[in-house]
Order: C-alpha cells, then structure tokens, then sequence
DNA sequence: CGCCGAAGCGAACGGTGTGCGCAAGTGCGA
DNA sequence: TCGCACTTGCGCACACCGTTCGCTTCGGCG
C-alpha cells in the first residue's frame, strides 16, 4: 500500500525513468554520515586490520562509491583521526569521590586502555602516524577525567599531569607491543606456543645466558595470556607503587608545613 | 692505463656494443647490496617520512630500477624489518661491572633509546607494524644486553625480564607519542609554541578546570625540549624507584635467610 | 673460448588515494 | 504549486604504488 502511494506521487513528474523497481530507491536505506563511515571503517579495521582499509572497500561496504566518501570526510588521514578519537570514546574513566580510590581508578583506567588496544590491534599502528597528542574530543575527554582522578587524590596539576603521562604512555607501548605479537602470530597462522617454541632456538643462540633458557622454558608451561597480563601488571604497579610514595610523601610534606605555621607549634 | 687494459680485455670477444665509452660500466660504482639498500632506506625515511618510502624512489636514489632491489630483498615488508633493526645497531647498551651502578646503565639505555626514537621519527610507526617483539640480531643483541645490566644488578632473571619490558614499553610509549607530536607539528609548519598557544583553546573548553589551564599557561613560559625531556625523565626516575625499591627488599630478604641459616644465628 | 648462473631492469597488472565535473535528489522561498 | 539553489552521490581519470615475469647483460669458471 505504501508502494502504490509512492509510485502514485513520483510517476506523474517524470515517466521516463523507467519503473518504481528499477530506479534506485537511495534515500530509503540511511544516508551516508560521518558516523556511519567512521563505525564501518572500524568493523573493517577489527576484522581485517589496517591494510585492509581502502576507500573503496569501504564505500563498498555501504553501498556507496568509493568517492562518495569524501562528501563526509576529507582524506583518509582525516578519517584515521576519527576513528582514533571514537576509540576513545569507548574508555571507561571511573569518577572518584573517596580521594584514597585513587590508585583503583588508575589501575583501572589502565586496564581499560589495554583492553581498546586489544580489541583493536591496529590501534597502535594508527595512534603512532596520527600523533596521539591530537585533540579529537573523546581524547580531551579522557584524559581530562584522568587527570581529575589524580587532583582530588591530592596530586599537584603538575604532577597529575606528569603522572597521567607516564602511565598512558606505559600502557601504551606495552598494548603496541603486544597487539603487535599477536598479529604476527595471526599472520604467520600458528598458536602462542607453538611460535614460542620455534623461535626460542633463535633466540638463545644470542644470548648465552643459561639462567635465560632455564626461565624461558619455565614460561612455555604456563598459560601465555595470563603471562602477558601479569607482565603488563608487573609494570603497572611499579609505576603506581612510586605515585603512591611520592603522593605520601606530598602531603605529609603538606601537614608538616601547616603544623609548623600553627600556633601550637 | 687501466682504462687500456679494459678496452684490450674487452674489446676483443665482442666490438658491436658501441665504444668502451659510451657502454654502461656498471659494476664501476659498487653494487646493489643488502646493506646499501637498508642504509639508503633510512636516509630517506629520516628525511622525508615512512609514507615517502617507496621502492621506486629508493631505487632510484641508487642509481637502480625499481624491481632491482628485489633481487636482494623479498619485500617492502622486509626490508622495513631490516630498517627497524639495522636502528637497534645504533644503541649504546653500557657493560656494568659494579652492580651497584645499575641505575645508571638503564637510566642511560633509557635515554638511548629515546634518542634514536627522535632521531628517526618513523621508529615509533614502524615497530607498531613490525610487531617489535620481531627477532633481529640486532634487536636481540640490545636486549639480552640490557637484561644482563639487570641481572647482575641482583635482579632474578624472572624480574629482570619483566623490569626491562616495563622500561622499554614506557620508553617506546614515551617515544613514539613525543615523535608523533613532532612530526605533526612539522606537517602543519608551525613551531611548538606557536601551535600550543593556537590549540591550547581548544583543549581548555572541555577541560573546565581553572587549574589546568594556570599549569598550562606556566608550561608555555619555558623551553618546550626541556619540558618535554623533563617529562620522560619524570616516569622513567617513577620506574627506577620501585626498582630500585624492589631490589633491595630482594637483597634484604637473602641477606636474612642466609643469616637464618648460619650456625651464628 | 664458451657457457651458466646471477644481477639488473622494462613492461605490465591490479590496486591505491583523490580531484573534477556532472547527475540526481531535497528542501525552501515565492 | 512551481522553481531554484544547494547538498549528496558517483563515474572517470590521474599519478603512484608493490610486485611478477621474462628478457638482457655481465662476471667468473671450466
């Protein structure tokens, strides 16, 4: 009945374009928006990485030309940005109001990270050619809630903002690295273990250190993801055991000094 | 005289190809090597950027066709493993003899590291590719190295691993997001604090903080290497800390079993 | 002297990002 | 209700890319 309405206002303007069926009905599936060029290009990115992405295919993948594309975005650079900051804005910042849940917070918004890294290995590719410091939104919004976590701990802007730095840094190297491995093993096609016990040979041979291979072996029995949580932990807490210290130290610094200018003295 | 000798050793066989003169002499200037190409490949990456490299300009920056270079190298691919190596050859890993000087000696593979990142900006992009937990010699070569500083320091070879991990994915994170900002800048040709002050606005509006934008306005006053060296300086001294923290717990803790089991008790 | 394996390279293929100009459709003012 | 301006989509084309193939050229060895 819908159909009969439609034919009933469109035919009397223009009979030549054929029938209601062959002419191509574009305003009935979405019209192209940032938005759904910027979620197509990251389902395209998760399933087939970075190389992957073209502009034709991912017109392709809307059902649109490869052209048409740029009606929304201006390059392809310009997109990889977008889709940097949509990552973004999937992160998870936890609110603080107890300043002593500081240290949660953080280890949680590491965490956090890690795992969008994980989810999307290109993500290191793409952050390391964009700049990473860029400004998208979902970026500024992050970080900034970061940063909000670590004053209301007690920690100076400075520092806060020092502090942020480290650990986004940290983690960020560390999900690279990793998201790196695990690709190269999706590419060469083997398991953890077996690339593991491939490789290690090659590996050895450089370094003649025994206590080396003793630990190396040691680790191929071991389950190879919670091995790389724990490493990645390791390093994360090296980080926060020294922020805590340093906070610490800060505000008894801070009481001593109020104490002193106290009449009580 | 030598010319002489040539024309007489060749003339001979075949005279149509024209004069000694006019012939290609082409194994007068050295050959296509494995080596020329990779060092070639990284003058042209520090020069003009990853997105510059490609194995037409490369040959023809060595006087070769394109596809000649195939003959030494298997891919583009490849080769960007070699380039990424052939960096790891330019790290200075210092040899401790005191174990007491540990500190020091990571503190300054630290720097090294970081240096050669700056040095050649595409590093942070290319490792994000290559997977950087790649097998080069020469990767290997720097890292068992710097695993032995650790080692002899006291450190486990459990500790020592994931200790080193930590510094290097901090330093890689560090790295790439100090490079990428960087090269950012100098795309849009704008001098550090020039494009500061132009986006500073911008970030300031989401971030209501009235603290934030003091700090911020204070940092613009200084000489932004300096700040930005004091920043990588600021996590890596966080790391060393617990490290240094961590080790002498360890040592303590030998110190007291051992004293546990002397007959001195 | 003859030959054979290695090295270099020109042409070509399928693919890329993107500028340009045209066609189709939409919404608004008269 | 009509007409027009503006947006949106797109086909074509260009320059460039990585890589394959087969041909030429050459050095060294028997």
């Amino acid at each position: 009945m819908n159909i009969d309405a439609d034919a009933a206002d469109e035919a009397p303007p223009k009979a030549p374009p054929a029938s209601v069926w062959t002419r191509p009905q574009r305003r009935q599936k979405e019209q192209l928006t940032r938005e759904r060029i910027v979620a197509e290009a990251i389902r395209l990115l998760d399933a087939d990485g970075l190389e992957a992405l073209s502009m034709r295919t991912l017109g392709q993948r809307l059902g649109a030309g490869a052209t048409s594309l740029y009606r929304h975005v201006a390059s392809k650079d310009e997109l990889i940005e977008l889709v940097a900051d949509e990552i973004y804005a999937e992160m998870e910042v936890p609110e603080i109001s107890d300043p002593a849940s500081w240290r949660l917070a953080v280890h949680a918004v590491a965490h956090t990270l890690r795992a969008a890294g994980l989810r999307h290995m290109w993500l290191g590719q793409v952050l390391g050619q964009v700049g990473m410091t860029y400004v998208g939104p979902h970026v500024v919004d992050v970080t900034s809630r970061s940063l909000a976590i670590l004053t209301t701990a007690g920690f100076s802007m400075e520092e806060a903002t020092k502090a942020m730095g480290t650990v986004s840094s940290y983690v960020l190297g560390a999900t690279t690295a990793e998201a790196g491995w695990l690709m190269a093993l999706r590419r060469n096609g083997y398991e953890e273990r077996d690339w593991l016990t491939i490789i290690g040979p090659t590996v050895m041979e450089s370094a003649a250190d025994s206590g080396l291979t003793d630990f190396y072996l040691e680790q191929l029995k071991r389950d190879p993801e919670q091995v790389r949580v724990e490493n990645f932990d390791y390093g994360l807490v090296l980080i926060l055991d020294s922020l805590q210290a340093r906070l610490t130290a800060r505000l008894a610094d801070q009481a001593n000094q109020e104490s002193e200018t106290l009449p009580g003295r």
